[in-house]
DNA sequence: ACATTAATAGTGTGATCACAGTTGACTTGT
DNA sequence: ACAAGTCAACTGTGATCACACTATTAATGT
């Protein structure tokens, strides 16, 4: 008889290192899901450079979770998969990690960084501090088509909870959130809570397909009462209830899991402040 | 080949079947602690790419306000003044437009983003909400020598002040409020405030030289009593009071500086109309 | 047999070149 | 003398190649 165990994968790598091994199902619909070619979005080729439709696929590819943490990404690959040459996909590469969505290993590897409960929980915080700002002085600039276009995303995220689309729900709610700052001009915080996106944006996702949608009360529609009454208190106090309601308690299981996986491995001594990977000793 | 993942426990169970089993490690909070690419603030390592120098090197320049905004930046100028090809500075100049530092305009200009009453404010508003949080959060992580390389920068800018070193002066702040938010591990902070100090740093310089220090009360001593007697809302109350009485009266005399900084530089282009980024499909 | 070493394929970094579009000083026309 | 038109130099973008280094595979030794 074997023990299973149902998890939440949080991140993978690969090494040759075989000591301290344990057996876990790992259920199919973790598999990397690279790259899902033909996107139809294209968003009107328009006249922008190579590199920067590359960085914006990438970048809703991240941000939506469609690359699995752990997931090799080369140059030489990611250049050859979309059909150009090596150059705009370096500097897209290294757009993304400015933006913190990927990181650049020493060792020539690039990843998607590993989520940590500390990290997990700076991310939340920083989402609440920057979103509820954002949302407070992005108030004097809303409108009525504002609201309107916030309403359309808020539909299309009950539509894709209803059928199970992941990849249609985080888009429409981080397009929902996304319309409500913008409508401030010349938005500071924009790119900052992007960033952050880009940085839950693989937990989220994986959190979702093994958790599942977890919005019980709609603070949407809180959101948008509190919009239209202009009330500064309510919209704040709606923000960040929205935000932690959906992630709160997937950050309880993962407080769980930090006890459960901290637990058998103690013998590992304590997480070391700065290692390097060794090479080969000679 | 093994392939590795981190997991969270949900649950167990047990059966008979055997099949899709694979090894796995699980290892708490590992970290592949690879040397990251691009420590900003420590610019004097040895082995480092030319990419990271030049970036390193860019960004205190801009951050100091030692860049002029105004002052045309070009690929190939900066890599003849400095030494190198093209390709390393290409890279830095991209690096550095996605932390917000500079602005890739579409007529093929580079530039430093000019100052606004608007974008100050949201710039003021954005370090307060972040720099506070960051500071409560890393509070627990204080140590006694924290405190004392605090001290240390603090007396640096007491000193810098006393004989109108503006470069200096800026320098030592910085690292003041740096040593305090690093000192949480792996603080998520830190790359988005320092995408805030880069886009503040220029026109710091500008009014400082304009205008002055103008630090009456020295919030300095209050934080570092407030991180002594471990006091998480006095050290809030002193962070937002050193950065909006530093910055406030500045604000002030904003105004004649936007009119000073928009006119000279009446044909340096118009503003790109398409600077949003591309959303993700909705 | 297993660990160690050598070899090979593959990686990011940096340099150089071609190209289309822009800039800005110069030429030209009146 | 002054404005409009012109052209050469310059710009960022992208492609291709060389190089030092790494990780994986294959060969080797004990």
């Amino acid at each position: 008889m074997i023990t299973y165990v149902q998890v939440l994968l949080l991140s993978t790598w690969s090494t040759t290192d075989t000591s301290d091994l344990k057996a876990v199902q790992i259920r199919p619909a973790w598999r990397a899901q690279v790259l899902k070619e033909a996107d139809p979005t294209s968003e009107a080729l328009e006249d922008a450079t190579i590199q920067q439709r590359i960085h914006g696929r990438l970048r809703t590819d991240i941000m939506l979770g469609r690359i699995a943490p752990g997931e090799p990404l080369t140059i030489r690959g990611l250049a050859e998969k979309l059909g150009v040459s090596a150059m705009p996909v370096r500097e897209a590469l290294r757009r993304l990690a400015a933006e913190q969505a990927i990181e650049l290993l020493g060792n020539r590897r690039v990843r998607i960084p590993i989520m940590s409960v500390n990290r997990f929980e700076d991310l939340l915080a920083a989402r609440i501090a920057l979103e509820s700002e954002a949302a407070v002085r992005a108030l004097p600039h809303i409108t009525a088509e504002t609201i309107a276009e916030m309403e359309r995303h808020d539909t299309a995220l009950d539509a894709a909870m209803a059928r199970n689309d992941y990849d249609q729900w985080l888009a429409a709610n981080f397009a929902f959130h996304r319309t409500l700052y913008a409508a401030r001009p010349d938005s500071i915080f924009l790119p900052l809570i992007e960033s952050l996106w880009l940085q839950v944006g693989p937990f989220l996702r994986m959190a979702l397909e093994n958790v599942g949608p977890s919005y019980t009360v709609d603070r949407h529609v809180e959101a948008l009462q509190a919009l239209r009454e202009r009330n500064v208190m309510a919209l704040r106090i709606a923000i960040e209830a929205d935000l932690r309601d959906g992630i709160t308690h997937l950050g309880q299981r993962l407080m769980r899991l930090d006890e459960a996986l901290t637990l058998p491995a103690k013998h590992q001594g304590r997480r070391p402040k700065s290692r390097k990977i060794s090479p080969p000793p000679a």
